[in-house]
RNA sequence: CGCGGGGUGGAGCAGCCCGGUAGCUCGUCAGGCUCAUAACCUGAAGGUCGGAGGUUCAAAUCCUUCCCCCGCAACCA
């Protein structure tokens, strides 16, 4: 089957952030668990290239708009690269196939009488170049940036009408309960949908907004930023241009921040249910990444976590492998230095020092390759057995957000079973004990066995480490499929020591 | 009464839907081991589960109420 991610695509004003990885992280580590289920998946992410504020960090850039986003959008593309992120497709909205396609849209549902033009009065704040609502205004009325009263103004707008769709949205919410995961985030939806919706203004004037897509029934305005950013998703898939659209679109998926759930979970669905499509197959929203102790990251507070930082210091699978081990399903997560250094520290202890603490017993006294499997006992197999049991029965799941963070878990808790093996059995002991020679294999043997499986499993989280375990074992394709067979790993093979897959930090 | 989420040993989280010995990672302490990355194994200390009331034989879990924190609140990624 051949599934759909996506990620939103990110504004260029400012650079790549914590948040930003995590997401697309997400989708790469999903992206690996289908495809060790043997499923086919096309991801893509990418960079959102018009709106107000991106225009203005060009024209505070000095640089040509072009220049600019290629810039930006370039920060985005090196960084993913960098994490590890094999994405299909990198959007950028500034491409003509893209822009061709919203033009297309906008027509289609502009023909069909569900645009409508009128005025629209607001207040009107210069400095920010943004109309206000009076719930954002101080006490005094006025911009709380600009300590000005914003002017009363009117504009003529273009306007696509929600309402009509609001009755239709709520049912189908209702009945796909597994639509917008995890659940809380549906209901929060329901709650928006409780009062009427207003329509949603589409257009801005070219005066006030010169970067975006122009509409196609009136050159006078560009598109709405979010009604040209969420056809990304299936501008993608050149819809309107590709007969195997419907399959694809079938089985798709968005991964999201929570403070994007309307734009996706409102105005998107409705959208896409005017031009007959229906919504996307699974929405899973994820919360915000904060400092320790639950504060917003700010730089005033010092506590902002740069990703290209943590990769320079502890290597992209620790940044990988926190994530997602540590993003909680309820709520906001939080991240530091030290945390990371935490996380990092449980790896190198339970997965790194296992690994390398059975390698170097083979290496010293097993002629460095894997030993012979016959005497292995009913209470080694229950050990391999547990472990392959344990991940076949979460690769037999669908990702989900639960699904990734499950397998970080049993991860971690198939290592210390592991460790806590070993040391039980002493192999350092047997050893030394001629007569105990089968047995001594035997337990080496499992624990490699084991440490295979775990190479396995890890894959999606921390491919570059899962590999390098592969590797050490002798099994050196790059076979990750979500078979866990116990007592599977070939006898006789060269075993390579290397280096720790998580060398200790300098602490300073 | 705008809507939603959260408050669990020093730190970060799970458990709550479907009441019944409060669990995990890190940190601390003691012992063990010596194959290994000062790591690994075993054990211990440390929590009146935000406060108060209620239901119940039994409440972190269900109900009521109060306090605190964080989002969102519809042209604000």
């Amino acid at each position: 089957m051949e599934k759909y991610i996506t990620t939103p695509i990110y504004y260029l004003n400012g650079l790549p952030h914590i948040g930003h990885a995590y997401t697309s992280i997400l989708g790469d580590v999903m992206k690996k668990f289908e495809q060790m289920r043997g499923n086919s998946v096309y991801y893509s992410t990418g960079t959102d290239e018009h709106g107000q504020k991106n225009q203005h960090s060009i024209e505070a850039s000095g640089l040509s708009a072009e220049e600019f986003l290629q810039r930006q959008s370039d920060n985005f593309k090196n960084l993913f690269v960098e994490l590890g992120i094999d994405f299909d497709y990198f959007v950028r909205t500034s491409k003509p196939e893209h822009k061709k396609i919203v033009q297309e849209i906008l027509q289609n549902i502009y023909d069909r009488g569900l645009i409508v033009k009128k005025s629209y009065e607001g207040l009107y704040c210069e400095g920010c170049e943004q109309f206000k609502k009076k719930s954002d205004l101080d006490e005094n009325g006025c911009c709380p940036d600009h300590k000005v009263a914003p002017k009363a103004i009117s504009e003529e707008n273009y306007f696509f009408k929600l309402e009509p769709y609001r009755g239709w949205l709520i049912d189908y919410i209702k009945s796909h309960p597994d639509w917008i995961q995890p659940a809380k985030y549906a209901n929060e939806v329901l709650g928006m949908l409780k009062e009427p919706l207003e329509d949603l203004c589409i257009s801005r004037p070219k005066s006030r907004v010169w970067l975006g897509v122009e509409l196609p029934f009136d050159k006078d305005y560009v598109t709405y930023i979010w009604f040209d950013a969420l056809v990304n998703y299936i501008s993608t898939l050149n819809y309107g241009h590709n007969s195997d659209f419907e399959k694809v679109w079938a089985n798709s998926h968005h991964l999201i921040a929570k403070d994007i759930l309307k734009p996706h979970c409102i105005y998107w669905p409705i959208m896409l249910h005017a031009l007959n499509v229906a919504p996307v197959k699974h929405c899973f929203v994820h919360g915000y990444w904060i400092g320790e102790g639950g504060v917003k990251m700010s730089k005033s507070l010092g506590n902002v976590v740069d990703p290209v930082e943590v990769v320079n210091m502890l290597g992209v699978d620790a940044l990988r492998f926190y994530l997602i081990n540590n993003m909680t399903l309820t709520g906001d997560s939080q991240i530091s230095i030290d945390l990371l250094k935490q996380g990092y520290k449980m790896l190198a202890n339970n997965v790194g020092n296992l690994q390398m603490r059975v390698l170097k017993m083979v290496q010293k006294s097993l002629e460095g390759k894997v030993p012979s499997k016959a005497g292995v006992n009913a209470e080694d197999k229950k050990l391999v057995n547990d472990i392959a049991d344990r991940f076949t029965r979460i690769f037999s799941q669908d990702m989900s957000l639960e699904t990734v963070s499950e397998l970080a878990e049993s991860i971690v808790a198939a290592g210390d079973m592991t460790n806590a093996y070993f040391a039980a059995n002493t192999p350092w002991v047997l050893a030394k004990d001629p007569a105990q020679r089968e047995r001594f294999e035997a337990v080496v043997y499992t624990t490699l066995d084991a440490l295979h499986l775990i190479g396995k499993a890890m894959y999606p989280l921390t491919p570059a480490t899962a590999k390098k375990i592969e590797q050490s074992l002798g099994c050196g394709k790059d076979d990750f499929r979500a078979e866990f067979k116990a007592m599977d790993l070939p006898e006789g093979a060269n075993i390579e020591v290397g280096d720790p897959l998580f060398p200790m930090i300098d602490e300073k």
